[in-house]
DNA sequence: ATAAAAGTGGGGAAAAGTGGGGTGAAGTGT
DNA sequence: ACACTTCACCCCACTTTTCCCCACTTTTAT
């Protein structure tokens, strides 16, 4: 289970520090690619096949599904860590995310995040500003 | 089941002091993270497990399924206590919560509510003015 | 009134994060 | 085929943060 924020940053090697409390759950295999927003995304193993299958499965002959496909597949590196558990970001992943040197990486339970510092500080704001209706999202799930 | 109103203070390395009453209950695991209002919540790891669960079933395609679970994962860190039965607030849920010295924690049966001390003085004075209208508006509740 | 428990504060060891150098493999160009 | 560059990987060193332990004060219970 991931959990939590923590602001790291990208030294000019493109290497980034996973946060010690992810380590283990992504040592047995990971993989990092790009999001559905502004960001990176690390599944581990199992979560990285699941959504692999799913995706692998829908109709191919549509235009979205393919492009689906291209922006999750053609992205995706297998996450290996250095003894000071970093991994080297490409730098087509970086400049996907607007990544240059501070970096937030998210923990959202299954997977996580990588976001650079400025834009997540970005996505918090609008969120924070949106909690009212966000209290109604979960009413409706009888939260 | 929690209940009950402490006062406590976070000292310079964000740690706060659970009550004592509150600990057995919190020691097999629980979680903190941003509340719906302008608080922290802790739950037991029961009803975390259970609402973690709801919330990563929505379909991650949505928007505002990713926003909820942003809002919800990334402020979350699990609570553990240390030999003095206190936890460490990160500095970001702090932040959110406009926490710096002194705080109120609030049991609420199932789960425990963390303001700062000012804000948690303005939402009883709130609170206890709307008393009359607040039973009318309970009573389409059936309560 | 005394003892025990709860809350508060701070010091020191250990771990986490960051930066940089060196070696070897892979790839490029001549 | 050879020299050269580039990049990934391993190691070492330093700084910062976190965690654990001890000590003191205040409150609660007997």
């Amino acid at each position: 289970m991931f959990l939590g924020e923590f602001q790291h940053s990208v030294d000019q090697k493109g290497r980034l520090a996973i946060p010690a409390k992810f380590r283990e759950e992504l040592a047995d295999g990971a993989v990092v690619t790009r999001g559905l927003d502004k960001c990176l995304v690390i599944y581990p193993r199992t979560e990285w096949e699941e959504l692999a299958e799913k995706v692998s499965r829908l109709p191919q002959t549509q235009p979205n599904v393919r492009t689906l496909s291209r922006l999750l597949f053609s992205g995706a590196v297998d996450l290996s860590l250095d003894s000071q558990g970093r991994t080297i970001l490409p730098q087509y992943l970086r400049e996907y995310a607007g990544i240059t040197a501070n970096v937030a990486v998210i923990g959202l339970f299954q997977r996580v995040e990588v976001w650079s510092l400025e834009d997540w500080n970005a996505v918090k704001a609008t969120t924070e500003a949106a909690g009212g209706s966000l209290a109604e999202q979960l009413a409706d799930l009888g939260i």
